[in-house]
DNA sequence: CCTAGAATGTTATAATGTAACAATTAAAAT
DNA sequence: ATTTTAATTGTTACATTATAACATTCTAGG
């Protein structure tokens, strides 16, 4: 995401939080900015090495509570196998993402598959199960990386 | 799993491994039996705990490297969301696995839904991905805990 | 202003995972 | 059977990821 990208993305963004009565404080709007900006998703280390080379020194928990708000809003996704963030470009209704991730570029692609919906859901049905929240990453090799 | 379904499972697993020309070893064979008797998934540190009242005191390259091997036959699967890992029941085939894991009890259930799968092979025809590893991990309450 | 709740700062530590090299053991070759 | 080789295990140290606990500051609402 180019900063023109980016500065309309945070107005999006901050509109929505203030519908919802939260607040966008400013660390949370870098962290997010960083997440946004990066091509590649950032774990929580990373981002806080990037608030560094901008700001002051922040420890752990200051990023950590950063990234709990943003995923609380569905700002951000965390990757459970990569122990990474990433963006999501379709905050403005919520959803558990599906995402293909590319084990030779470290590129990451959110995906909305609605067949795999509804598989999920009918895997629910079947087994009485109350789905809160899917995890489906597909490690593999992106069309790029396959030439 | 009780003592005489692991009894009997080792016995396949073993043949399994012979026909493959690998070595379950009696570490390697220890770390199974913990997890597969046990009713959830088993953090590294918890099979190292498991492992000291057995046994001598186990450094933690040990248990990783026997989970490592185990993987790679497909013996036990890893649960990204969870850090902890599961025995399977169908290790004769290799697959990935789909979860269903309750966060009430902590139950895993491995399923095998081929409407999910055909799912997935859409996606990757769909966006040209090669798909290597995928991670089905499917999180909410069980029927039990519903009640 | 005052106050209550939210957010942030700070320190310490827990939990998960790996690199590097030495020692041992088991398989294969001679 | 002995030698050679590769696989496995032992050991130490450390890297990475994540959270608990408590103090301080900020902010919104009365
Ligand atoms: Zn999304
Ligand atoms: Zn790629
Ligand atoms: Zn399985
Ligand atoms: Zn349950």
């Amino acid at each position: 995401m180019n900063q023109k990208e980016l500065t309309q993305h945070l107005k999006q963004v901050k509109t929505l939080c203030t519908s919802q009565g939260a607040r966008l404080t400013p660390q949370r709007e870098q962290v997010l900015s960083l997440i946004m900006r990066s091509k590649k998703p950032l774990t929580a280390y990373e981002l806080l090495e990037g608030m560094r080379q901008e700001d002051k020194t922040p420890a752990p928990p200051t990023v950590y509570r950063a990234l709990e708000f943003l995923q609380e809003q569905g700002l951000i996704h965390k990757l459970e196998s990569l122990h990474a963030f990433v963006g999501c470009n379709h905050p403005e209704h919520p959803h558990a993402g599906q995402f293909l991730i590319c084990t030779d570029c470290g590129e990451v692609n959110e995906v909305c598959n609605h067949e795999l919906d509804k598989s999920l859901n009918a895997v629910e049905k079947n087994q009485g199960f109350n789905l809160q929240r899917p995890v489906i990453e597909l490690l593999g090799r992106c069309a790029s990386c396959q030439k």
